[in-house]
RNA sequence: UCUCGGGUCGUCUAAUGGCAGGACAGCGGCCUUUGGAGCCGUUAGUGGAGGUUCGAAUCCUCCCCUGAGAACCA
């Protein structure tokens, strides 16, 4: 490898340092990343997409990207567009070699051509309901289709008629004789050919037959020059079937398929079918909602590329069904949000401040730091003046024991300005308290060398120099770890309802004015916050990434 | 039921016959003008029973648990 600094390691890793050892392949590493153009990615695909295109330049190799497009039922160029810019966007790059399954129709034809001739294929006329039949049991052999044993000429011609959109779909099959008594039934003669006289977003009406994933997929490998053909583990048993083609084909410098299990996360769901199903139903509001796993979706929510890279690493890769726990996921983005964005004010719920003791008409200028974890991000100046909002939560009129910020005759801290404390409760009719009036101590002024201290320091935000903003809060979309758990239930019964707050009254640092979609902050003490892509100059909307973790909530819990 | 996989702290993952380690989560502490971050400490695991061996998470046998498999889907 090209350094020696400690490379993380995994089975499948393991694997290509035995086969470079052994000069397998010339020592040549090639992998690729072969998603169906029928769906968003989701962080699952990003986990195989780092795997691929990691294990790629890790051993100075190259990662495809190959749209397998072998169903245009399904397919879309919408999906392979977003595809295209999701990889991208994570970080990865595959120069010139972006190629589609369905450019290799032709040599595919012409391989199935090959294997009649053989007589290891042949033109089957069973319906699917009789294919299905012939199939058997995993317990019990299947049986012969009457088919089974056309001539090669007939066969010949058959193929070629189904391929010149002769016969209706579904009436005849391309067939792979191999085993009908097999224990593994995808080797009981797999259908390889049907016939679909669709449109192919690609190669339009050119053809009427299309190559079934078990076979299209070992040979587009092969045209590739692919190395290590890694999938999850529900291929497994498909291996068998990979090789076989490869092998009855004599196809020389075989890719070697590995399988690594999926990644599930707690308080998620993963399926292309079920998310599309919470898109459908409107349970979300698209493919990008913030609270979707999708790819898209993170990227609305403010997770970086960077942070997804991380988990990937973190995670590992092996062979056991596993479920992540999404806070792996969340520490990733503050992990790395907490290195790199700037601080800023923001009161989710003001409560208004009157400091009774300042003077009506003054406006002081206070340092701010931008990060603390980064001294070159530099300074700000926050306005500090008699009316105030503070965070609603950061006043209790009767507080626990342990809390630290305002209270009836209790002081606190404001962060960059002064101590003050509270010496009224002002409320309306209703009870609702609707303003604080309280006294500053001048003395206290920080970056002074006032002495006295206090237990709590709130944000705040002077009401004068700050701007309204739309602030959506986000949680997990589902209420319990593994939705799927219950086979009796539908997911969907365990949605999160409180999944989505928004709040429209938020106030924010002025300086936010102009903010841009993607722009990140950290918004002191409350988390980290981004520019939704519907955001513009007149009305700011910015989505709750993930909350800072909060050992107050949990010591409250435990009260 | 059959075939093929897989079982290591709560979770994810190392250890490839030689001290069961790391990360997240949890807990405790230090520090702190973010109840954040950071730092320190700590709890916690080899599914079970036999066997081989000086020595087993690792090899063998049996059992248990668990995932996948009967689409003209990928």
């Amino acid at each position: 490898m090209e350094n020696n600094l400690p490379v993380q390691t995994n089975f499948i890793r393991e694997i290509i340092n035995e086969d470079i050892k052994n000069n397998k392949n010339d020592g040549r590493v090639q992998t690729r990343f072969p998603p169906e153009p029928n769906g968003y990615l989701h962080i699952g695909h990003a986990k195989s997409i780092c795997l691929n295109f990691g294990i790629a330049r890790d051993y100075r190799g190259l990662c495809n990207l190959r749209f397998d497009d072998t169903n245009p039922i399904k397919e879309d160029i919408e999906y392979v567009e977003s595809i295209i810019e999701d990889v991208r966007w994570l970080g990865f790059d595959w120069d010139d070699r972006l190629y589609y399954a369905s450019d290799y129709f032709e040599k595919m034809y012409e391989l199935a051509i090959q294997l009649i001739k053989k007589g290891k294929a042949y033109v089957d006329s069973s319906t699917s309901e009789e294919i299905k039949n012939q199939k058997g049991t995993p317990t019990e052999a299947g049986v012969h289709s009457p088919y089974r044993e056309r001539s090669i000429e007939e066969n010949l011609k058959l193929f070629e008629g189904m391929k010149s959109g002769k016969y209706e779909d579904g009436t005849h099959t391309l067939r792979a004789k191999i085993d009908m008594s097999s224990p593994n039934m995808h080797l009981r003669d797999p259908v390889i050919y049907r016939i679909k006289r669709a449109t192919h977003h690609r190669t339009e009406d050119k053809w009427c037959i299309y190559p079934m994933y078990d076979y299209a997929h070992p040979i587009s490998d092969w045209i590739e020059g692919i190395t290590h053909s890694i999938c999850t583990l529900e291929f497994e048993i498909h291996r068998p079937l990979y090789d076989w083609f490869l092998i009855e084909l004599c196809l020389p410098n075989r890719p070697q398929q590995i399988e690594f299990a999926r990644l599930n996360l707690s308080y998620t769901v993963m399926s292309k079918r079920k998310l599309l199903e919470l898109v459908e139903e409107k349970h979300v509001s698209g493919w990008d909602d913030p609270r979707m796993p999708t790819i898209s979706g993170l990227r609305r929510r403010g997770y970086t590329p960077e942070s997804i890279r991380n988990f990937a690493d973190k995670i590992g890769v092996s062979k056991r069904d596993s479920m992540t726990d999404v806070a792996l996921l969340e520490y990733s983005i503050r992990e790395d949000l907490n290195k790199r964005v700037q601080r800023v004010m923001a009161v989710l719920n003001p409560l208004k401040i009157t400091i009774t003791n300042y003077p009506d008409d003054k406006t002081e200028e206070l340092d701010a730091i931008n990060n603390p974890e980064d001294p070159s991000a530099g300074k700000r100046v926050l306005f500090f003046s008699k009316e105030i909002f503070i965070e609603c939560e950061d006043f209790l009129e009767n507080p626990p024991k342990k809390y630290h910020r305002l209270f009836p005759g209790g002081e606190v801290r404001l962060k960059y300005a002064y101590i003050i404390k509270c010496n009224e409760v002002v409320k309306d009719d209703s009870g609702e308290i609707t303003e604080l009036r309280c006294t500053y101590d001048p003395e206290t002024r920080s970056g002074t060398c006032s002495t006295r201290k206090v237990k709590g320091t709130i944000h705040w935000i002077s009401a004068d120099n700050s701007i309204e903003a739309e602030v959506r809060l986000y949680d997990r979309l589902f209420i319990t770890e593994d939705p799927l758990a219950d086979p009796e239930k539908d997911f969907k019964e365990f949605l999160n309802p409180e999944s989505l707050k928004i709040l429209n009254t938020c106030r924010l640092e002025k300086g936010l004015t102009g903010s841009k979609p993607g722009d990140k902050f950290q918004f002191e003490r409350q988390g980290y916050f981004c520019v939704d892509p519907l955001s513009n100059d007149k009305r700011l909307v910015f989505n709750r990434t993930a909350a800072l973790r909060d050992s107050w909530a949990k010591l409250e819990k435990s009260l």
